[in-house]
DNA sequence: CATGAACTAATTGGATGCAATTAGTTCATC
DNA sequence: GATGAACTAATTGCATCCAATTAGTTCATG
């Protein structure tokens, strides 16, 4: 694990938690300081960040958090929609039984975190979700999918603010995992990926729903 | 344009080009030199093609030239079909009179620049497909969409080694190019992209093709 | 002749220093 | 009070330097 590494999953860590505002400046100073380590390793985690999406730079200004509108995070889903898909396509064909297994579980997991009541524990949602999604890409095992997913999925999560799904969005997306494990477990990649793709149509909703209010509110 | 614009736009081509070969390691200090400049640009250079898939960095061992095997090759033209046909779906919606034009106007250029005959040109029919394919992508109107198809559209162009193309597939080819701007023209959002989608299913055929075939040559 | 320890050369990742550019502040002028 | 020239502070992009790691070579040993 080198500097660049560890910058590059701390600072991906801090813009996808909303640890820095969309818009601001990062300097490089700061942020290796805040590291502890030099600017150099800071400058090529940023530009890699760039080149993910998630910071802008500019000749002589540096690096800017990204701005998210309406459009933006729109076409990040769409494109999400489209990899996913073809990341389940890929999964149906290749998951073993223990894949299917441990996708299982954490199916389970999110539907027992995600139920309405005492023991819902969002922040237990939103991380197992990303193990769920993880894992489906693992399964598919293209490294090439992984590298332009890089570029979008990170950008749909952080569009996803915590909260932004109502009961019966958060019912179903519980039920789309559990949906998409039975899919893969019977090999049919149409069906897995039609899934996916209903999955995230509902989550694209949510995200420009909760954009919006957040907007109306504040 | 700074140094490290300078070594990113160098390489990128170098890399297309097949300049280096796949699996040679890139030393920095010979890049640096090579390009007229220090380490330091070329190294957030490598870090930004390294996230485009262009080359593979380890640690405590620099950059290597990516390797496409088989599998990654068929990765990528998927996933540039799924993007490619995005950027159609788009384009069909945001077309004005003189995007379409100035489409027409390559389709033709295409056509007549690869039928087979003195007149033909191959390094001029890929150089004129790729302004094609940015058109599309320019029209789409998305840089979400632009940083997503980075990772693998140049992986794409890479792999399309000159005259892999039969006559007719080349043929082919043209007349998917005129076929695009006619289903642009109409607004037609499904026809685009599936003509797209035929476009690319018959690329990666012919380039999965001519990498067997330069295999078994060589 | 094969094997591997010991040494050397090359190369990397990272810290630091510096000129050039940008952003911010002061202050004179209308 | 607004406007903008002149100066200052911050910050960037890049070159250079250094310790740590890796790759390559030599040479002793079985």
């Amino acid at each position: 694990m080198t500097q660049f590494d560890s910058a590059l999953n701390q600072l991906r860590e801090r813009l996808l938690s909303g640890f820095y505002s969309p818009g601001v400046a990062l300097t490089a100073a700061d942020l290796a300081e805040s590291l502890g380590m030099s600017r150099t390793p800071v400058r090529e985690a940023l530009r890699t960040l760039a080149s993910e999406g998630l910071v802008e730079m500019e000749m002589n200004r540096g690096a800017r958090v990204t701005v998210w509108d309406d459009e933006k995070l729109a076409v990040v889903f769409d494109i999400r929609s489209l990899l996913e898909g073809l990341a389940c396509r890929r999964a149906a064909e290749r998951a073993e039984a223990h894949d299917l297994d441990e996708l299982d579980a954490l199916a389970q997991r999110i539907l027992a975190k995600g139920e309405p009541g005492p023991d819902r524990d969002e922040d237990a949602v939103q991380s197992l979700n990303s193990e769920f999604h993880n894992g489906i890409l693992r399964i598919a095992d293209s490294p090439m999918l992984e590298t332009a997913m890089h570029g979008v999925v990170h950008a749909a999560v952080l569009a996803r603010t915590r909260g932004s799904y109502t009961d019966e969005e958060q019912r179903r997306s519980s039920l789309h995992h559990l949906e998409i494990v039975a899919a893969l477990r019977s090999g049919d990649a149409n069906w897995a990926e039609s899934v996916m793709h209903s999955h995230l149509a509902q989550g694209r909703i949510a995200a420009l729903r909760a954009r919006n209010e957040s907007e109306a509110a504040g």
